[in-house]
DNA sequence: AGCACGCCGACT
DNA sequence: GTCGGCGTGCTC
């Protein structure tokens, strides 16, 4: 591994006491700072004595790295002079306070263990990219330049000829000159021959908003002297029209905006000028706010229904003794009802709130029904907003004026001042995730963190908890209420699992729409209500199923169904990339009759366009809803009824919600399933129950039909029998790394003869969670899995450790057994899955 | 990050 | 012979 991070030192306690600070030896003081860059550890600038009242934790400072300007944070300041080395200088202190507080340093420095990166990058990804600065270089020519021109080189001639005119260039400037991806060498030369000096320029990005009001010069605020002039007014009448525009305009205040006078009286800026010139009216710049704030008021315009309330009483009741509750409510059950009656609680104790919702879902329906409840008390935080609005959300945040935060993940990093309540709505979701680039958090668990340190509550909201917390939640970590009605006792929809294999046994023929799904449609169609349609993507895919017993080959490994590959003639595992001869004979029944299943949502469109002919259709994939705005069109399309039928991939699974939806058809649920990766199985699971959750919302009166050939597979059964418990306890089962004896010794044992090896406990179990079967496993820093250690380095390390690994293995298979017994499950038994290491 | 140093393959 | 690829190391 390249980098080893060093997170050592212990902040909290120095940082804690602001006393310590001031019993520092002013005249030698010493700052650690981080640097958004990814460094191995943080590194420490001396505090010149001009800066020493100003240098506190929290305070963005200008320091050289390698030449180069860098704008950091203090992270601590200590008197101790460093032994190895002698610091360079702080070139200057940017804020008069602190841009983040102590707890935000103390949450990034975890966070930068726990996901196992810098304290920098955490920086990166935490501070708007305007509080950041950029350093700019400049090449200034030399005017005392005595050197020999002709003696430069050709490049070099260039750059001394472009020097001599501009005097000064941009270093991105010098690329363009020398039309040349390499410049630096050249320039290097240039200098060293005295030619130019480089100049770093550090540019703070933030500039506020200003308008330009203007306001009646104070000599005429007096009603006689206005009057007395304007009655002696003799020449320019235009002025005076304006004038006028003015007076009528600032009726009400005593400052009009420039460009609105100017719009109203239908004047020239050089007429204003001459009346400010005149000294009758003053221009005054005013900063003015990017984010427009509504007024702040709380008004709820519902009541909770009786198991609403009852569900928030318990939520209270266990956040009074835990510090995260999971509210497990199906869907259409109000949650959002219960979560803005939480708000309204805390906003009244004059608490910030943290509401975070995974990106797709920032939808601004969901906004505005918010700031219908809380006015200004509502403040946005994601990704779109640009670095200028950023920098101002960020600003408002930590005075306080915002109370509640409704934010993607990013906005766990805002300096909230008072935090008490973290919301994780739609907490399974994966976009909380951040993969690319570090930190890679999850910022599900790292709110849990942070609000464990603010002495802050959680509410994990889901209608399709993710294992962890379900497993939390369960096992008394976590407080957990269930809503299990929907909002005004509407009735969950009626689901029918439709064998395919039969049809198939029985029509000798392709099965894409079963004739029940087919007499649904049309009943839908009459009734004019709608439909959706759902089918995996992997159903692109073409796979093998026996026109005789429904039997689909499989992996002998994983058990998973193998695709067939056209161009070379083979099938092939998706998930181990294990090859095939293309099966001729039925393993099952011994019949020849093999048929080719192969259907998208584009056939599944044109089987349904020829069956419903004169019905609107609609798809909805990635290849349909590629342009930016083509899903939020679909999406409003549907919404205005214009489409009837509604065919889509995994997209269809989030967004929205559809008033008339009658009918959902979920096709070849096989594909969705796979047995060798439990984590498939969670997705498939929440997939499966968040379209069925489409169906019916208003009335009860939806269905949802399940058309599947392996139909003994448990997942569809607790889809079927909406079994969550015993779903979450069977995947559980399957899933020891939280409680089975074997996976712990497991894991001990690897970390025992990696940690030394790389750098921490965390990086070995970062190592653990890159085999690929386990990776999903491994809670924590398997999220901070980082390609570059994904190297040959690693595997050599693994490779020392044969016996072990054989254990590795046993342990596997004795979880797979214990499985099998567990649910009688003859699959489970006959499973083999490869070894994990595999470093080829 | 971004640059320097160092080690091996394919070329004017 | 050299040019240029990227692997590795270092920055207070």
């Amino acid at each position: 591994m390249s980098i080893q991070y060093d997170h050592s030192d212990d902040i909290e306690k120095k940082i804690s006491a602001n006393q310590t600070i001031s019993s520092l030896d002013k005249d030698n003081l010493f700052a650690e700072v981080i640097i958004p860059l990814a460094l191995p550890m943080n590194y420490t600038w001396r505090i010149p004595q001009e800066f020493s009242a100003m240098a506190l934790p929290g305070v963005r400072v200008e320091v050289s790295l390698r030449n180069k300007r860098y704008a950091g944070i203090i992270k601590d300041i200590s008197d101790k002079a460093p032994v190895n080395f002698s610091p360079k200088p702080v070139l200057n202190i940017l804020d008069e306070d602190p841009v983040v507080f102590p707890e935000q340093l103390a949450f990034w420095k975890w966070m930068g263990h726990y996901y196992m990166c810098s304290e920098g990058e955490i920086m990166q990804a935490a501070i708007p990219a305007n509080l950041k600065l950029s350093g700019e270089s400049i090449l200034q020519f030399n005017e005392q330049y005595e050197g020999d021109a002709s003696e430069l080189s050709n490049d070099e001639f260039v750059l001394y000829e472009a020097l001599e005119i501009k005097k000064e260039i941009r270093l991105a400037e010098v690329q363009q000159i020398l039309d040349k991806p390499h410049v630096f060498p050249i320039v290097k030369k240039v200098v060293e021959k005295e030619i130019c000096f480089i100049r770093e320029n550090l540019k703070e990005k933030y500039k506020p908003k200003t308008t330009i009001n203007i306001r009646l010069h104070p000599s005429f605020h007096d009603e006689k002297k206005l009057e007395i002039l304007l009655n002696e007014w003799s020449k320019a009448p235009k002025q005076l029209a304006l004038l006028l525009s003015f007076l009528h305009l600032s009726k009400d205040s005593s400052e009009v905006a420039q460009s609105a006078l100017l719009k109203k009286s239908n004047a020239s800026a050089a007429q204003l000028k001459a009346l400010i010139d005149k000294n009758i009216l003053i221009p005054v710049k005013t900063n003015v706010d990017r984010i427009r704030m509504l007024p702040p008021h709380i008004h709820l315009d519902f009541t909770l229904t009786d198991a609403q309330k009852q569900a928030f009483d318990e939520i209270n009741k266990a956040l009074a003794e835990k510090e995260v509750c999971l509210l497990h409510g199906v869907t259409s059950s109000g949650k959002t009802e219960i979560y803005t009656q939480l708000m309204e609680s805390f906003i009244k104790q004059g608490k910030q709130i943290l509401y975070m919702l995974p990106e797709i879902a920032l939808t601004s329906q969901l906004i505005r029904r918010l700031q219908k409840s809380f006015g200004g008390h509502i403040i946005v935080y994601h990704s779109k907003f640009n670095p200028q609005e950023r920098v101002e959300i960020w600003n408002r945040v930590k005075s306080g004026q915002a109370s509640i935060i409704v934010g993607a993940r990013s906005a766990l990093f805002l300096p909230f001042q008072n935090l008490a309540m973290v919301i994780v709505d739609e907490e399974h979701d994966a976009s909380y995730k951040q993969q690319e680039p570090a930190p890679r958090y999850h910022a599900r668990d790292a709110a849990i963190y942070l609000a464990s340190r603010c002495q802050a509550k959680v509410l994990l909201g889901s209608a399709t908890p993710s294992m962890e917390s379900m497993f939390n939640a369960n096992n008394g970590k976590y407080g957990k209420v269930i809503l299990s009605e929907r909002y005004g006792k509407v009735n969950m929809p009626a689901i029918e699992i439709i064998d395919v294999k039969k049809i198939i046994q029985k029509e000798k023929g392709k099965v894409i729409i079963s004739p029940q799904l087919k007499a649904a449609l049309a009943e839908v169609i009459e009734e004019k209500k709608q439909a959706i349609v759902f089918q995996n993507r992997r159903g692109y895919s073409p796979y093998f199923i026996c026109g005789s017993c429904g039997w689909i080959p499989q992996c002998t490994d994983c058990s998973v169904t193998l695709t067939f590959h056209k161009s070379k003639n083979q099938l092939c595992c998706h998930y181990c990339g294990k090859i095939y001869p293309v099966i001729y004979t039925c393993g099952a029944c011994g019949s020849h009759s093999f048929l080719k299943k192969n259907f998208g949502t584009e056939k599944i469109e044109e089987v349904l366009a020829e069956s419903f002919p004169g019905v609107h259709i609609a798809r909805m994939d990635y290849d349909s809803v590629k342009g930016k705005y083509d899903h939020d069109n679909l999406i409003r399309l549907f919404e205005q009824k214009k489409i009837d039928i509604l065919v889509g991939t995994q997209m269809v699974v989030k967004g929205l919600d559809f008033e008339n939806v009658q009918l959902v058809g979920i096709l070849d649920a096989d594909s969705l399933l796979n047995f060798a990766d439990f984590r498939v199985n969670e997705r498939a699971f929440q997939m499966m129950q968040q379209v069925s959750g489409r169906a019916g919302r208003k009335n009860g009166q939806g269905k949802v039909m399940i058309q599947v050939s392996n139909i003994q597979h448990p997942v569809i059964g607790f889809v079927l029998k909406h079994d969550d418990e015993k779903f979450y306890a069977f995947e559980m089962a399957t899933r020891k790394e939280f409680h089975y004896p074997p996976f712990t010794r497991m894991i001990k044992i690897v970390i025992k003869h990696i940690k030394n090896e790389i750098a921490s406990e965390a990086a070995a179990r970062m190592v653990i969670g890159l085999q690929k079967n386990y990776a999903s496993y491994i809670q924590g820093p398997a999220e901070a899995i980082i390609p570059r250690i994904r190297n040959k380095y690693l595997w050599e390390i693994l490779l020392k450790l044969p016996k072990d690994l054989a254990l590795i293995d046993q342990c596997k298979k004795e979880i797979l057994q214990q499985a099998a017994i567990l649910f009688s499950y003859k699959r489970f038994a006959s499973l083999t899955i490869q070894p994990d290491v595999d470093p080829v």
